[in-house]
DNA sequence: CCAAAAGTGTTTGCGCTACACCCATGC
DNA sequence: GCATGGGTGTAGCGCAAACACTTTTGG
């Protein structure tokens, strides 16, 4: 190898991409953007932008995210400090896409992101995105059972729609062993809601019962907070807020894969 | 955000470390070279280099690693293509570590790969290092139980302790739930042999009997050749190659953490 | 009074654990 | 023949799956 010389290496544009999910109307759904400029003009791509000199890797990808939904990270491994411009989100880093011409403009390395949100009440103000929208997983991925057959496929800039795939089966694993998924739920929540995530990422449906006590056995999964809603109609609902817990043991079970 | 300008870009270097672990002598055991240049010259650091104008990052890892070992990559979601070098490794992108002043001479991004390969005959020959070692993980870490206490810690050039234990995670969580503990031996091996793999990644102990039932009963696990081996002393035992299977339902499970 | 969701108990079965014993080779 | 590791059978137990019923609200 060629000694290391550090005023003589390949430049490289290094971005951070976002996969945002959230839970939505049952079903899970992946924060988008249109492209203003060429290529893939008017298409809609994943939010991301530029790293700046002097920033960290997870830092750019908090304030990508800020910029976008007005969330604010943390948890994860990026610890992005201070300044709660909302309620938290689920920050961490997923994988990095660098193959030559997966932007035709230039070499461009993109470290993914994936970030784990609640239903937010507004769809998605502020940004610099032209257009935003949360669209639905099926629609992008070409799964089974997603919807009517009429609805045809979004297609994706560059190679988002590699990423997006990739960080959807991360949080459908992550779930499984971590208490990941009450990141979608809001700060307080019902074991139904709860259940309702899992039943929306993994498109399955899940014994009522035994969730109930899988979950409120495990130390340090759910905290009851006292309260009670009935914003599901029916019997009055116990609400919970997220324990301490981040691993589960013995993990929640997805049924026959 | 400012307007995207392909030439107006803050340049990066990029780089790919290579996390090379392999199981010797009953330990788990990571390979290290030893640094020519300033800065940190004379310490040990995980080999790597920079990636290529024209390269994939996979391909720039599988290169580097053919470099260091003789090994040839494949698996994983590498996918380096041709060139049978040696008995072929696994490789993975672990992760990617970008912190400003992670090198104190430049911006440098690198890219994380995990490198999991069979004991080799020869410590290590070629390669551009002017020193090269397989060095116990746990005067790297500064774990319990390994070796004795007057075997102090060797300390890593740049951030790579954490890089290499975040590798290290990795591969004791992986080969919970997938078939990758093979990658650790040679292309036929004994199911006792396979047991000792787990017993030096994990630092346990394991019931033989239950863990052969374990995964001879795993289809997709294990495939015997027909032959037999009396290698490690003892009566005969029989030969197999890794199946098909990469995941493992149900996984293994590591006793009590 | 009806619908809708919450919450609880029980049975059944599979898989993991823990254990003792015989087998086939090298020295 | 003895040491060494390979391979098998079995009993117990804990967890998860499957299932029915009561409870408490809103309309």
């Amino acid at each position: 190898m060629a000694p290391y010389d550090p005023s003589d290496f390949p430049p490289f544009a290094v971005t951070v991409d976002l996969v945002v999910l959230t839970v939505r109307h049952n079903g899970l759904r992946a924060l988008l953007v249109r492209r203003g400029e060429a290529p893939y003009q008017g298409q809609w791509a994943l939010p991301g932008g530029f790293v700046r000199p002097g920033e960290d890797l997870a830092a750019a990808a908090g304030r990508e995210l800020e910029e976008e939904t007005g969330l604010c990270a943390h948890d994860g491994e990026c610890e992005s400090g201070s300044g709660e411009a909302r309620h938290g989100a689920h920050l961490e880093q997923l994988a990095t896409y660098g193959d030559p011409g997966r932007d035709p403009r230039m070499r461009v390395v993109s470290v993914a992101h994936l970030a784990l949100a609640p239903d937010l009440p507004s769809p998605t103000a502020g940004g610099d995105a032209s257009g935003a929208r949360w669209a639905p997983v099926e629609r992008l991925l070409g799964e089974e059972g997603g919807g009517r057959d009429d609805e045809q496929l979004l297609p994706l800039a560059f190679d988002h729609a590699r990423i997006l795939s990739d960080g959807i089966e991360r949080a459908r694993s992550k779930i499984e062993y971590s208490s990941l998924a009450t990141a979608f739920c809001p700060a307080e929540f019902t074991v139904g809601e709860l259940r309702r995530v899992y039943e929306a990422v993994w498109g399955v449906v899940l014994d009522p019962r035994n969730f109930h006590r899988k979950v409120t056995g495990t130390p340090g999964f759910l905290v009851p907070t006292g309260g009670t809603t009935t914003r599901q109609g029916g019997r009055p609902a116990q609400l919970f807020r997220a324990g301490g817990a981040t691993l589960l043991n013995p993990p929640m079970l997805r049924p026959e894969m």
